[in-house]
DNA sequence: CTTGACTCCGTACCATGGTACGGAAGGTAT
DNA sequence: ATACCTTCCGTACCATGGTACGGAGTCAAG
């Protein structure tokens, strides 16, 4: 194992400016502090930063920030469970609300994309099937106090 | 009928500052064109505003960004229903998606909060259990090619 | 020994969706 | 009439998550 970073971004399906910019944020280990590959100031990496990276988009799609997921890998080496299970279940709740959300926005398109079906003239009742509410809230983790 | 912009945005549960910038965006009727209500310059609002802003929240709410949104009220008033027929269609396959990778993430979380539960001391499995993947892609719009 | 591919690094830029600020003008209550 | 609240308006700023750019260094092949 001695992947270029190139090669750590292909197996992420994420570019390198990305990897970087994950290095920067503190998501992924920083080759700055020392060389620890052959070349002199360049950086190798290995198994322990391919599952990082993969843990970081598994976690984006849970709808954590990156912020939030560099806290969850702070917390993995310092063993706080509490806060680790803490975080967990907050998401989780949010998680449920966004999925109820997102279906019943789906229904409301449903419903439009059938209503709208048929004729091909005149004005699609776009906004009156969608104007009469029950969806709050956007993608999630905006707040939804209607 | 007769809102100020703080009612409209109150009924809308949005800030003044969002109406503003809908209007600027062209999402909700501008005022400048030409003062209509009854003070010099001042703008007042009615039904018709607010019947948009709920549709506006409701077409955010199943993932229309606001370009979008801008398009698909055009629609409505020029009648292109093939266009806006095709854009449900599309956002509709695009929320299917959403929805199936907030559910797999959902799983995942939920046994890691699972295996995270027990005891408070050592590092939580969170790295590992969300490792495996099998989840892909963000919030829902961004492509998952892998 | 030049070319091409890759790296490192800082800095700048992008889209999306707002949010805040400051000044001028008008409406309302005391 | 003075204070106070809102409005209007432009402009600037913010977070989030990247993406691109330019310059310099290193390495291997031709």
């Amino acid at each position: 194992m001695a992947l270029t970073i190139s090669e750590l971004a292909r197996s992420g399906d994420v570019g390198v400016e990305t990897v970087r910019f994950y290095q920067r944020k503190g998501l992924l280990h920083d080759p700055r502090p020392a060389a620890t590959g052959g070349a002199k100031g360049q950086r190798h990496y290995g198994e322990e930063d391919v599952r990082r990276l993969r843990f970081i988009r598994s976690a984006k799609a849970a709808g954590f920030i990156l912020d939030e997921i560099a806290e969850l890998i702070s917390l993995d080496h310092t063993g706080d469970r509490p806060r680790a299970r803490e975080m967990a279940q907050v998401r989780l709740a949010a998680l449920d609300r966004e999925i109820t959300q997102l279906e019943a926005a789906r229904q409301s398109l449903r419903r439009l994309a059938r209503e709208c079906a048929g004729s091909d003239e005149g004005p699609c009742p776009i906004l009156e099937s969608f104007e009469d509410g029950a969806v709050c809230g956007g993608t999630g983790r905006k707040s939804c106090a209607a």
